[in-house]
DNA sequence: CATGAATGAGAGTTCATTCAT
DNA sequence: AATGAATGAACTCTCATTCAT
């Protein structure tokens, strides 16, 4: 009955929490048992006891923030009327998902750069997901007559590698813009105004008139 | 005397260039000095007498490879007559570039996740003056009238961010496409192609009539 | 209440019989007490529960092992009626014991090897009461004048080390067997025939006419 | 030119020597590589760097001591005449061997008890080696009429097991002689003595006349 | 009687870095 | 200019043992 110790499920539920803020901050290869023990105040070995490894953490991880973009993703789908309303849904929810969990984007960015080194599998399900469902709304809208000329692959990453360059940039942007003020690193810019310029241009991109 | 110089500086040249390999490769904290040395054919300690530690020899070689890739802009930027021909140069020669360097887009994208953890002040100056230069393309177009509704930022995210992850994920999809033909990764598809179709997007986004 | 302490008791025996198991495949170090846990089929705390900690399972363990083969060579020595006869049976029963229980003489060895690290008094008492039991045969026979120049200590050792080497080398005589026939490495003689040409052996060593 | 640092192969035989001793003295598992590294007065990375790991350590070790006993007994064997000689000499060189160097004993008999977990191959070169020797010894002397009924693979276990057990217990006999008399364990018996003893009893027991 | 949760101490291994030549 | 020898600090992981229920 006594709450906060002996819960196994809170302190697992802890540890992983702690592991994504500190995987994302950063990577992998930088981040030490010992620091996500510290932090989430267990005792390292306990980590070896609810996980595989270091690796097997990493994993869970991934898995559980993969998972959460894509049901966000998902459910915003389901109440959507036409491919123009799907791509708006699925561009702002992944750009405040983006927002809200701002560790996710570097973890994704840098997993990517590492060709999954660490969850090779993963890259193969969860992310696939993401990109098949955006192929589909395109693919509607190009059989509907909405979208023209349409390579979802590129325009996936257009949309994933724009938003996450900026959010995972945020901190470096604004203190740039503190030094000079020179150049406009949209270090002011919040992330819904963004995100709807970017659905704006894309749309532009896929020739809607 | 002159003859050891030369040696000296082939030498340096061999352990920068293996040293960008392995870097691009596996990432800051996962390339070891002894890799380097091995691959270069030294011994390690030589390393340290000709660069301060790993993080200098790291520093060195992303200005290396950002000063490149600037140059190489800046000169096709020369020959060219309007903003648009500007903008194509632009995303060409960086797409060009990324795709004869595989190994730079992962390194950078790495580096832009990790809010330049290991270059701090190299974030601030060659990779600004990309930036700058597209800046000042798309405001020189603005004030032709040619581009329209230009924020500078995201176009370069939209720009960088695209091509990088099409190249760093370049093995990752080909691998997808030998496991399930369901979608289409886009694995086949040569760099310069995509170039072009990026340009094009791009346009249309800048509402080029 | 008497069906808990059956239980108990049966658990008990369980976990004694997976050690012994373990710790003479294994050695005292390899063996785990999880591994013990895991093959015994109960909680790791219970072995704490039930035994003082790891040392002290295993000096149970080598316990009951003594103390079985010892109870076994006394009850084969009962029914003999000359020293040869009790010499024959004190090596027959020990070799067909190490034979039946072929982890023993790998434990046995190892202890011995170590000094006793692990369980210091009981080579003062079960391993002792053997050896006592063969010196007495020994020199009964001598006094009888039937068994010629005898040192116990040595006859003993002859008798432990050759039985117990052909057992626990008999994995690595077979693997070698299959390898190479260029030497007889003895490798499918059955351990009563070479316990039956050890006593003779022993007998000519013995120079009974 | 300074003599004690620096001194590579000074060092590796320092860090072999002392490691023989403690996997001796303590077998692998129980043996820590920190421990070798503080006896032998070197880092911990230092063996790392010369040797591969703990199991590349052990082998080596191994091997030095296998090779070492081999070539002396070889060297025995050589002046001599007759089988009987070379069997003396062959009882006699090993048993001065495992007296002189007294970790030996209990290093064999622990890696047999292991099935050579820890170095596999060594058991079948080394120590076949051996015994070979003896095979042809003895396979020798059958054919001259000299030896009867022999089976090899005994005689061999039976001079090893017996010389390395009497050497490894020769401590725990010298403790049990100061608390009790009542049998002799032959605790003050010279090595040299007990090999005469044990060479006269196989003489015996292979039927020489 | 029995268990899942938790810990402390330590083991093997790696690696950036420096020393001595 | 160049190298093999050597180190210290850290890291991942394991394991015997105890706690709380």
């Amino acid at each position: 009955m006594s709450k906060q110790k002996r819960d196994a499920e809170a302190t697992k539920a802890k540890i992983i929490e702690n592991s994504m803020m500190l995987f994302s901050k950063n990577g992998f290869d930088a981040t030490t048992v010992d620091e996500i023990a510290n932090v989430s105040d267990v005792n390292k070995a306990l980590i070896y006891y609810y996980f595989k490894n270091k690796a097997g953490l990493y994993e869970i991880v991934m898995n559980e923030v993969l998972s959460a973009i894509y049901a966000q993703v998902i459910e915003a789908n389901k109440v959507c009327k036409s491919p123009i309303d799907e791509l708006e849904a699925f561009i702002k929810t992944y750009a405040e998902f983006a927002n809200k969990q701002p560790y996710f984007p570097a973890l994704l960015l840098r997993e990517l750069s590492d060709n999954g080194a660490h969850i090779p599998q993963m890259m193969f399900s969860s992310m696939r997901k993401l990109f098949k469902l955006l192929s589909e709304i395109l693919k509607k809208g190009e059989e509907e007559g909405v979208f023209k000329n349409v390579i979802p692959m590129v325009i996936h990453f257009m949309i994933i590698g724009t938003v996450n360059l900026l959010v995972t940039t945020a901190p470096l942007r604004k203190k740039a813009a503190q030094i000079t003020d020179e150049i406009d690193t949209c270090s002011d810019c919040p992330m819904d105004e963004i995100a709807d310029y970017i659905f704006e241009k894309i749309k532009l991109m896929l020739e809607i008139q």
